[in-house]
DNA sequence: ACGGGAATTGGAAACGTTTCCAAGAATGAA
DNA sequence: TTCATTCTTGGAAACGTTTCCAATTCCCGT
C-alpha cells in the first residue's frame, strides 16, 4: 500500500498525494477531500522510513535516563513521552548507571543513528560531560543544570538546586537543629550532589556553622540501598546527630531505615528531610519532609524546549522551574 | 557518507560493502579486510532509514506500559531495555494509562509504523484485548498471562500468579489470621486482579472460608493513592480485620499509610502483605512481606523470548518464571 | 474576449540501502 | 590441460517517500 495507490485511485499524482499528507497549501479542498477519503477508505499510514530516508532528518528522540533506580526519573519519563507523543515525536529510551564509557558509548551508538533530539536524565553532569562537545542534535538536560556549559544546542530545564538545598537545611535550622548530616550525592564538581551540598554550606554558614565533609557528609548513589549504608555510616561516625538531609528521596528512604535499625526514630531522634518529593515520601511513616520537584512540570518545559528547538530552530535555553518545601511529618522542632 | 563513498574508495563494489557491513559470506578475506578500514577511517554509519525501508522489517521494538505509576514496571524496564540492547534493538517506549481508548489508539499508532516486534508490560489485559486480534508482530506480554489468548504471535512470561496469591494469603491463615481484606485491582476477568484474587480465594476455601468479596475486597488502581483510599474504606467497612493482603506493592504501601492513620499499627493491629517485591518495601517501615516477583528476570526472559522470535521466528511461547514468599517484618502470627 | 499572474497539478529524480542476477575468478578432479 | 564447480564480485533495480520544476488550469482585471 503506496502513496502511489492512492495516487492512482483518487485520481491524482503522487507530488499532491504526498502534499496532502504533509498539510502543505497548494491543493484544492476537492484533492485534499478526495485523497484523505481514499486514504481512509484504504487505510493508507505513510512509511516513516521512506519518509526520514528522503528528509534526511532522521529517527526518533533518543533519551538517556542516568541512574537507574531513581524514582525521581521515572517520574518524568511518563510525562516527557506523553508530551512528546502529542506532537507526535517518539522516544528511544537507554537505561544508563554512572560509568563514564557505557555513557559515552551509548551516546555514540545512539548518535550514530541520528536522532533528531536528545534528551538526558540525570543530574550528574559530569558523566555526560566527555561526550558533550560534539553534541549537534537539539538535545536537552533536565535536572542537571548545564547553563555552565556553553553548547550551543544544549537546552536545560532544572530547579535552582543551590537555592533549594539552601531552604530545606534552612528549614532544619529554623527548628533548633545544629548538628546536620547530609547524604547522597558526592562532591565531583558538575554533580548535581556539588549544587546541593553548596546550598547546605550556605544555610548553615548563615547561622555560623561552617560544613564538616569529613565528618558531617557522607556521599552515595541515589538508590535506597545507598542512603542505607551512608546513614548507617554516618550515624556510627558521629553520635550527635539530630537531623539528616538526604539529597534525593529515594535515599531518604534508605535514610529512615537506616535510623529505624539503630533504634532511633524519626522525628523523634532524628528529624529528616528529603529532596525530589518522589510519590512514595508522602506515604512513607512517616511522611518525610521534602523539596518538590515537579517532574511533570520539568518533563513538559523539556518537551516544550525540545519541540522548539526541533521545529522552529530555537537557541538553548536554560530554564529555572520552581521548587517548593513540603512540611510533613519528619522534621520536628528541637 | 555513502555506502557507495566506501565502495568507491576501497575499490569493490556497493554489493560487497553492503555484504560486510551484514556480515554475510561470500566476501574474500581481503576485500572484508579492505573495506573495514576504509569504513573505520572514514567513520561510515550506515543509515537506519534507508536499510529498514529496503528491508521492509522496521523501526524499534514498541513497548508499552499499562499502567503509570505502578514501579514494579519502571522495575522491569531498565533491565528491558538493558539486555535487549545487548541484541542492538532499540526501544520505543509509550506509557499508557488504563483508557481502552487511549490504548488502542496508541497500539494503531505504534503498528502503523511496523514496529518489528512489540512488548506490553502490564497486568491488564483488559484493556489491551481490543487491540490484540489484529496484533501479527511478534509480541510479548509481561506480567499479564496470555495463554489463555491464543494469538499466534503473542509470547507471555509471567510467574504463576494464582500460587502465588494463594501462597501470600496461606501465609497469613498460617499465622492464624482469619478475616483478612484484601486491596487493588479489579475482579474483571483477563485482569491480572482476578488471578490472585483467585489465588486468595483458593487459599481461604482451604481453610474453610469463602471470600465475601463486598465486604472484604476493594478494588483499585495499582497506585499509592489507590491503596490508600481502598485500604481506608476497607477499614471503615468491616472492623475485624486483622491481616490485608495488597495486590501489589504499590498498593501496599499505600495500604500501610491508611492503616497508620486510622491509629492501628503494623504488624501489631493488621498484618500486611504485599506482592511484586520492588525495591521500596523492605525499605519501609516496618519492612514488607511480600511476593517476590524478579523485575529483572522477567525482563530477561521477555527479551530472550522476543529476540528469538525476531530472530528465528520461534513461535509464541507462555513462559512461567518463579515467585517466592519474602518473609519480613509486616506480618505477625496472632 | 484576452492576457497575465496565481494556484494547482503531475512526474522524474533522489534519499542510502539490500538483493538479485549475471559474470568473472579460483579451485579441484579427471 | 580441461571442464565443472564453487566463490567472489559488480551493478541495476527496488524500497516508499519528498521535492523540485515544468505544465496546466483557474481567476480576474481590462
Amino acid at each position: 500500500m503506496d502513496i502511489r495507490d492512492i495516487a492512482a485511485k483518487s485520481g491524482y499524482g503522487v507530488g499532491t498525494v504526498s502534499r496532502v499528507i504533509n498539510d502543505q497549501p497548494n491543493v484544492s479542498d476537492r484533492a485534499r477531500e478526495r485523497i484523505l477519503a481514499v486514504m481512509a477508505e484504504l487505510g493508507y499510514e505513510p512509511n516513516s522510513n521512506a519518509r526520514y530516508l528522503k528528509m534526511r532528518s532522521q529517527t526518533p528522540v533518543a533519551v538517556f535516563v542516568m541512574g537507574v533506580g531513581n524514582r525521581m526519573f521515572d517520574d518524568i519519563l511518563g510525562p516527557l513521552q506523553a508530551a512528546l507523543a502529542r506532537e507526535d515525536e517518539q522516544i528511544v529510551v537507554t537505561y544508563l548507571n554512572g560509568d563514564v564509557d557505557e555513557v559515552r558509548a551509548a551516546i555514540d551508538y545512539q548518535q550514530a543513528r541520528h536522532p533528531k533530539g536528545m534528551v538526558f536524565l540525570g543530574g550528574e553532569l559530569e558523566s555526560f560531560r566527555a561526550s558533550f562537545h560534539e553534541i549537534e542534535t537539539p538535545s536537552v538536560l533536565v535536572t542537571a543544570d548545564a547553563s555552565q556549559l556553553g553548547f550551543a544546542n544544549l537546552s536545560s530545564v532544572t530547579i535552582d538546586n543551590v537555592a533549594a538545598a539552601r531552604s530545606a537545611v534552612g528549614h532544619l535550622l529554623e527548628r533548633g537543629h545544629r548538628r546536620i548530616g547530609i547524604v547522597g550525592g558526592n562532591r565531583a564538581s558538575g554533580q548535581i550532589g556539588e549544587l546541593r551540598l553548596r546550598g547546605a554550606e550556605q544555610a548553615l554558614r548563615e547561622h555560623g556553622i561552617e560544613l564538616d565533609y569529613e565528618r558531617d557528609f557522607e556521599p552515595c548513589d541515589f538508590i535506597e540501598v545507598g542512603g542505607y549504608e551512608a546513614t548507617t555510616c554516618l550515624l556510627e561516625r558521629t553520635g550527635d546527630l539530630t537531623a539528616v538531609f538526604a539529597l534525593g528521596d529515594v535515599v531518604a528512604f534508605g535514610a529512615l531505615r537506616a535510623i529505624v535499625d539503630r533504634g532511633l526514630s524519626v522525628p523523634g531522634d532524628i528529624s529528616l528531610i528529603g529532596f525530589d518529593d518522589t510519590a512514595f515520601s508522602q506515604y512513607a511513616v512517616p511522611r518525610i519532609t521534602t523539596i518538590r520537584q515537579d517532574a511533570a512540570r520539568l518533563a513538559e518545559r523539556a518537551a516544550k524546549l525540545l519541540l522548539s528547538a526541533l521545529r522552529d530552530g530555537s537557541p538553548a535555553t536554560h530554564e529555572l522551574v520552581d521548587f517548593e518545601l513540603v512540611e510533613r511529618e519528619s522534621v520536628c522542632s528541637l
